[in-house]
This record gives C-alpha cells, sequence and structure tokens, in this order.
DNA sequence: GGAATAGTGTCTATCAGACAATATTGA
DNA sequence: TCAATATTGTCTGATAGACACTATTCC
C-alpha cells in the first residue's frame, strides 16, 4: 500500500509536474511521482504529506491536497501486487519546492513535454489523470487560486485558467466572471507596483469553495502562447 | 485491501441503496455496504463486481461502475488498518438484484432514509459520497441513462434527475435540453403503450459520455414529490 | 367529452462571446 | 508623448426559466 503524487504548480509561464528520479530498484535511475510506502496506522493523507516533505522538501503543506484515485492492477509494480493511492497537490510557485535541492534528485517537468510519458510504473497515466482533474475541477471550483500567491491578480488567475485548459480567455468576459461570482475572490483594496503599465487589484480567495454557475471551458482549444489565433481561423 | 460497493437504483419512485446484514463479526446483524476483500494478483474493479455478485446475486455486470474514493483512516475497521476503495454502481431496476433472495440477507434502503445513517463501518460516509458523486455527475455526463431500462421516456429520465437531485424540473426545459444535446438521447421510432395518457417516445443512451454544456442543478432544492411547491412560495 | 400524460410555442431574463474603448502607470 | 497593462462599456447571440398551449391516448 502505497502513495504517489501528482505536486502540479505554474512555473515560467508553464504548468509543470515534480517528478523525482528512483534511487533504487524497480526503475533505478528513471523519472518517477513523489511517494512512497504507507507505514502501519497511518492515514492516507498524512503519509502523502509526509512524502512529499520527505522527498521534495516541501516546506508548507499544500494550498490543496486531494484523493485522485487508487490503481491497483496487477503487475503495475514488478514487486508485487502493489496498490497506490494517487492524490492531486496544488502550490503556488512561492511554496513549491525548488528542485534538486534536497536528499532526492528532482526536477519540475513541463506538462506537455514528452518527458513525462516515460516514467517509471504507471506514473504517466497518474499524470493524465491528475491534469484531467485539475482541468475539470477548476471549472466548477475555486481550486485554481491554489497555484496563485496569497494575493493575486485577475489577469494572474487567468493565466492560471489559460494554462491549465491550454487556451485563450477573454480578457473583459474573465474578469466579469470571477468579479461577479459571489465568494469567489475578495478585493484587499491594494494594487500592484510594476515597471509600465497600469497597476492591477489584488485579490485574496474568497470563500466559495463550488462555482454557481461553473466557468466554461471553450470547446476549442487555443495554444495559450498563440496571440494571434482565432477561434474561426478567420482573417 | 478490501472494496466497497454503493450500488444505487430507483425503485418505487425513490433513489435506494442496497444494503447487506453482516453475518459475522466485527458488527455482525448490521447493515452494510456489500464489498470483501481483495484477491491477491485481483484487479480492484474485478474484486468489486465479483463481490457484487457474490453478495448480491447481480446478475449482470453494472450499467456505470466507476470507483469512488478509497478509506484509510486508521481505526475505521476494528481488525486494524484495512483500507478499503468504495466504488459507485447505478442499474436499472430491472437489472437490480431482488433483496433478501440470494445467500446474504439484503435490502434497499431509500436515500434519505433515517437507516443509512446507522451502518457499520463508516458505511454512512461512503454511501453520502457515492450519493453526492452521483448528483455531481449526472450535471455533466449522461450516466443518469444508467439508471434507465434500455429503452426509456424522456419522462422517465427527467423522474431520474428530479429523484437524484431532489428537486422539480421544467418538463418543457428539461426536453429542450436533453433532445437538443447531440449523442445524448438516440430516438427509436417505438411508442410506449399506456392505459390513459398519449404515448411517449422511446429513447436509447447515445454515445455522448459527458454533457456540453452541462444541465443545470437548480439552485435551490424542491421535494420532489410536491408538485404544488413553487419557487418563490407565491400564490 | 374528460382525465391523463406527452410534447411544443414562445416570451423574457440572464449570461457568455466579441471586441472596442478608456484608465493608469513608467520610460 | 508612447508602450504596456488593467479595467470597463456594450452589442449580440445563445440558452435557461416560466408557463400556456396543443396532441394523443383510454375511459
Amino acid at each position: 500500500m502505497s502513495v504517489d503524487l501528482v505536486l502540479l504548480t505554474v512555473r515560467d509561464d508553464q504548468l509543470a509536474v515534480l517528478l523525482v528520479r528512483r534511487g533504487i530498484d524497480p526503475y533505478r535511475g528513471r523519472w518517477a511521482l513523489p511517494g512512497g510506502f504507507v507505514r502501519p496506522g497511518e492515514d492516507l493523507a498524512d503519509a502523502a504529506v509526509r512524502e512529499l516533505a520527505e522527498e521534495t522538501g516541501l516546506r508548507h503543506p499544500p494550498a490543496h491536497l486531494e484523493q485522485l484515485a487508487t490503481y491497483g492492477t496487477p503487475g503495475r509494480d514488478p514487486r508485487g501486487h502493489v496498490v497506490t493511492v494517487a492524490f492531486l497537490a496544488l502550490v503556488p510557485q512561492s511554496r513549491a519546492p525548488v528542485a534538486g535541492t534536497d536528499a532526492a534528485d528532482s526536477r519540475w517537468a513541463a506538462l506537455g513535454d514528452t518527458s513525462t510519458a516515460d516514467l517509471a510504473f504507471d506514473h504517466a497515466t497518474i499524470v493524465a489523470d491528475g491534469l484531467e482533474r485539475a482541468r475539470s475541477k477548476i471549472e466548477y471550483s475555486a481550486v485554481a487560486t491554489a497555484f496563485c500567491e496569497p494575493e493575486f491578480t485577475v489577469a494572474a488567475l487567468r493565466r492560471i485558467y489559460e494554462l491549465v485548459w491550454g487556451c485563450r480567455l477573454d480578457p473583459r468576459n474573465f474578469h466579469r466572471k470571477v468579479t461577479g461570482t459571489a465568494g469567489f475572490l475578495v478585493p484587499t483594496g491594494r494594487l500592484t507596483t510594476r515597471d509600465g503599465g497600469r497597476p492591477a487589484e489584488l485579490y485574496r480567495r474568497g470563500e466559495a469553495g463550488l462555482l454557481h454557475p461553473a466557468m466554461l471551458r471553450p470547446a476549442r482549444e487555443r495554444p495559450p502562447g498563440d496571440g494571434a489565433a482565432r477561434q474561426d481561423g478567420s482573417r
């Protein structure tokens, strides 16, 4: 009985997952998700947080942690019938572990990067399931704020949605939606300071866990970096 | 390592969950979810289907089966640290096990019935989680058809939504929504025969697994049997 | 015809998509 | 002033809510 973690953050304007290099067999030297065996009498979520701290040096509890799914197909682990409970964790970059600085060899892999397709065990599947969970969950809940710093701008939150969904969102419509949904954002009354450009309002997460009605994910995807792309291809 | 099943169906115009009476300690004589230990080398979903057949006499594989969550809090089982993977299964009444006819003592408990609050282990929590999963999943997916017979009417499907959500839905708007969502329903061209009342069109489930856009669950709940209730309380 | 049930017409309010315009900063 | 970024105005189309109406059966 083990736990594995899909720890996601947004860094360098990309959605990334934390990987660790395995130091022991099986799959020695291969990249894998952080995780390990549950200790006798230990709660599953506790084991997940403990492994995260031990293996990656995460200093704070993650802003969001939820159970993802349990993987128990015979043969998924060459050591025998090992069932693993996968967790999805989201953290802002300021609270994310710094890869490579701790006991274990670790790195951040951008999602969509081909290297996440070549992980140990069935971890590529688990990463894909975690990403899909994140994609759908930010539609109807406020968990996207778990990627954000304690105070953040509407533009920062919009960028989170764009990176997770892999699409462009209209700034006006997004702003109207998030500021018009009761309990989603709480204005702090403070502004960003920046070089050039109008300062932005700073917000904190509100009390609302679920969004009514949900954010609408565009049906057709547009690459998040492609500012020239148009939905209908015209012009 | 065990599996437990939340098997739901609609019978007697109520949403109901199948319970079995425990024949052995712990909790001997108490009602519990069907389930049991996973055999070495057995896949989790296979174990779920096997236990369902063994304990309840279910003859067909369930129309819908999905993993719900894994429960591993220390102390949830007095025998020690037993982790259980819960599954949610949905079946139409025609394919539901007939309670009390098989080896194990079983019965259908209407949800909302107080008896589901007094189950063995943490099974009351698991039932509540399963119900919540069903409630949210019929919003954005077509799984509500798993409660229906192979051919069903729009009114039958609407009744499913009303019972699962615990509210009344407008027949016109529901009809427009489900027939207007591509891939949700496939007309068979056949009609019901009935005593009195216009015959209804019969449909089969379509290919669509997910609904775009989602069905909207009313924010305020109205009791499904209360035809006189009005949303604003006027008149 | 009347009761019962199924299905349709249609008005309105709401909300998302589109996109232009204005606001506020630093260089 | 311009470049850069944030924020708002507003038109339009799609769709959900409300509810009255028509349709088809059996008695």
